[in-house]
DNA sequence: TAGGTTTGTTTCAAACTTGAACCAAGCCCC
DNA sequence: GGGGCTTGGTTCAAGTTTGAAACAAACCTA
């Protein structure tokens, strides 16, 4: 079969897009970097701690919810332990299980940063977005996170692409 | 002042804009790993330099039109003239200044791996989005780079912006 | 034209990411 | 109740990224 080639609009489109997103991480490493000593991975997994019931989650649950593999967020975990943001706690009731949780310091080291982050956000992004804009962008985000992980109804035809990853959910482990 | 924090629906697209980030960049990372045997990021390089005329760009013009930084650049440039695809040439006319072209096994490789990155691509983005829907991606995206790009971590970079180059209009080097 | 500044690029060490290999602990099933 | 498979998580080496510092050539400017 022949190639079919991104149209001369996708190719503007996926150019600015990937234009964007590069501009886009690097404005938000740096300013975190700068205001909180963390990139934004590391930030974006202590949000995502934050905004659980009890501050808690297993390792393959943040994992997945953070979109990373394991083995990136086994160094990244260790490190915020190390600087005492986060805090890990065997599972009883499954001894293979680890849980991460959010210290104090950690909830305390996020809402110290989290004004800034969202200036940053928003001087980059929204302040220059109308409403629907906004709307559109998260059909699109969406459209693509759905292509990229599959949302289970529609099994056969893409059982061949390589990079579909198994949602899984393991116990909360409370 | 008081934060002016996302609302839900800014909130929505944030996560959906970075969720769909990490799976892409995954998904193309890994897909052009296995085929091409390389990063998105040393692809991009290459086809930034295909993309000119005589495939050879200064260091720093080629580190903008990828918009990464120049350490980075030299790192990725150094690997891929280790495989025989990018060949640097020095400057006559500024002798600080090194070259970056792209080999003809560069090119060779390029044509090879490019319909199968098109068609990741494609899967991944364009085959579930309407021409609208293109056509708001990249105003989104444009919007985000303009405000990144104006928006001067530093006096210095903000000087090169198109009107006066001065890498690009005193030396094509050629 | 000597000094200081700017510009183009590289280098270096420390931090981060990757993917495969590994190690337990649960699970299955006869 | 002892193999064999799966799952949760870590480890390790090799590769990549970062930001600051180093360098050298070019550009002032007095």
């Amino acid at each position: 079969m022949t190639t079919r080639w991104l149209t001369p609009e996708e190719q503007r489109a996926w150019r600015a897009y990937i234009a964007a997103t590069h501009l886009l991480e690097d404005a938000i490493d740096r300013q975190l970097q700068q205001d909180a000593g963390m990139p934004h991975l590391y930030y974006s997994i202590l949000a995502n701690l934050s905004d659980v019931p009890d501050h808690r989650l297993r390792m393959t649950d943040l994992a997945e919810k953070s979109k990373i593999t394991r083995s990136r967020l086994t160094y990244a975990v260790t490190r915020l332990e190390k600087d005492g943001l986060v805090r890990r706690e065997g599972c009883p009731s499954d001894k293979r299980g680890s849980t991460a949780v959010l210290t104090d310091a950690g909830m305390a080291t996020l809402e110290r940063t989290a004004p800034g982050h969202v200036e940053t956000v928003r001087a980059a992004v929204f302040d220059h977005l109308t409403p629907e804009q906004v709307g559109q962008l998260e059909e699109i985000s969406t459209g693509i996170m759905r292509a990229l992980e599959g949302d289970g109804t529609e099994a056969a035809t893409r059982e061949d692409v390589p990079w579909r990853r198994r949602s899984s959910s393991s116990s909360p482990c409370t």
